[in-house]
DNA sequence: CGTGTAGTTGATGCTCCTCAATTTTTGTGG
DNA sequence: CCACAAAAATTGAGGAGCATCAACTACACG
């Protein structure tokens, strides 16, 4: 149990302060004191497909992955990204509704799901615990919700800058690339690039590399007022200065 | 205990088929043999608001309500409309996070969500049954996040009535406004009204009533086609006909 | 009968998508 | 290390679809 807590701490405090956000998280795979076993993934591995059996529940360590659906027509929605101390693979069915991919090369731990579940059955309080965890995770999900129904790409691309920058602390380095962040704000790629190019532009953001991958926020307060009301911020294609 | 069974099943089998939906539902309630008591709502009234804090939890018996959020800036986002067997109320904070409206007259039973606490923390199933509900209520959420993404507004109404239909069986009656609609798919109630008269005008749907709020699917594979890809259907707000 | 609310329809402009060209970055093999 | 090809990101031009503003209709209620 010591061990498992150790861990918790030192992801929590280590390198990223994250808000945990999936139905799985340290302090239910310490307090079920699983057995867990390292797993790792290269880039753009699939960690478990679509439809395939659930048998492990998973805890990122370091990398970062993709959570996404696929829906009738070969299309596919990006439900969200994971990072270190981020949980996921864990739904009441026993076959997988989702699937989740590796954007950068990943260490994650992986307790069999069975276990869990017999341990969820005979404990109360690891039950309660992930029944909070649930609740927490629908509680982000519907904030996504939320978000989608904001009607300018500026107001997305915003709110999810600032949602990447809660989690991530300080320098975002963003692992996906331009067309997985459109696809999961609902935009296209040259959209997304464009609303980047203009609030560098605008002294909001920077890149701090050539790859356009890792920025900084440099005026919160105004990406903040952008994501509650982009009115006074969209304009189109073009390069015009913002409406008087 | 078989006092609740008998409800849950005149619930589920008498008038309209539902997939639950979200944190409480009939089942938990009767697992946890919780006193309840009966509450009436007129339009409009609110059951409660946001921040309040929370006292009880509530299953539907008649009617119609609206969950939502309040945003900076005085806005607002419905993130579902509840029906009879829904059940509303539970989540991990001690207070509100959204607030609930009715939509028409409406009768629920409340349950002390202490009491249900209370019987969650030495009852392992009765945990199990949350985690469980809270698991679906996260599907559909992620679900309508995956709605949100569609880039046209007719692919969202599509996939909104197959919803509706799905959950009220037969014939539909909108308990909504066209500006609920809207609010909760991200467009305008304007869009909202044009595409249902483009609904009509080919025979997709009818709307048997005057008041334009009781209608039918004449054509749901039709209605399905377009859920999944409407680029055969969009016109502009024109009347001219579909593109070849 | 007015008055108010919900819904529909129309005209116009803005935002974003589409298609395409260009530039930048990445990966591969000599 | 450089040359080359492939992939990712950016930028541009034009047009599609939706929002906005406004007028209009239908119904509800006193």
């Amino acid at each position: 149990l010591s061990h498992f807590c150790a861990i918790a701490h030192a992801q929590r405090f280590d390198r990223r302060r994250i808000p945990l956000l999936t139905t799985i998280n340290e302090t239910i795979l310490a307090a079920a004191r699983l057995k867990t076993i390292n797993l790792q993934y290269g880039v753009d591995d699939t960690v478990y497909a679509q439809g395939a059996p659930s048998q492990f529940v998973y805890i990122i360590d370091e990398g970062a992955l993709l959570r996404f659906k696929l829906l009738p027509g070969w299309r596919k929605s990006i439900l969200q990204f994971l990072f270190p101390g981020d949980g996921f693979g864990f739904e009441i069915s026993r076959y997988h509704l989702d699937a989740v991919q590796a954007l950068t090369p990943v260490r994650v731990r992986a307790a069999r799901r069975g276990a869990l579940i017999a341990a969820a059955t005979s404990n109360a309080g690891l039950s309660k615990l992930l029944f909070n965890s649930a609740s927490r995770a629908l509680a982000t999900a519907e904030e996504q919700s939320t978000l989608l129904r904001g009607r300018h790409a500026t107001e997305r691309l915003a709110l999810f800058l600032l949602d990447l920058d809660a989690r991530l602390h300080g320098q975002i380095d963003l692992p996906m690339r331009r067309k997985h962040i459109a696809n999961h704000l609902g935009l296209t790629e040259e959209t997304i690039s464009r609303k980047f190019s203009a609030l560098q532009r605008l002294k909001i953001i920077r890149f701090v590399d050539d790859r356009q991958r890792r920025m900084v926020i440099r005026d919160k307060p105004r990406l903040q007022q952008l994501a509650s009301d982009a009115s006074d911020f969209d304009y189109s294609n073009t390069l015009k200065r913002r409406k008087t």
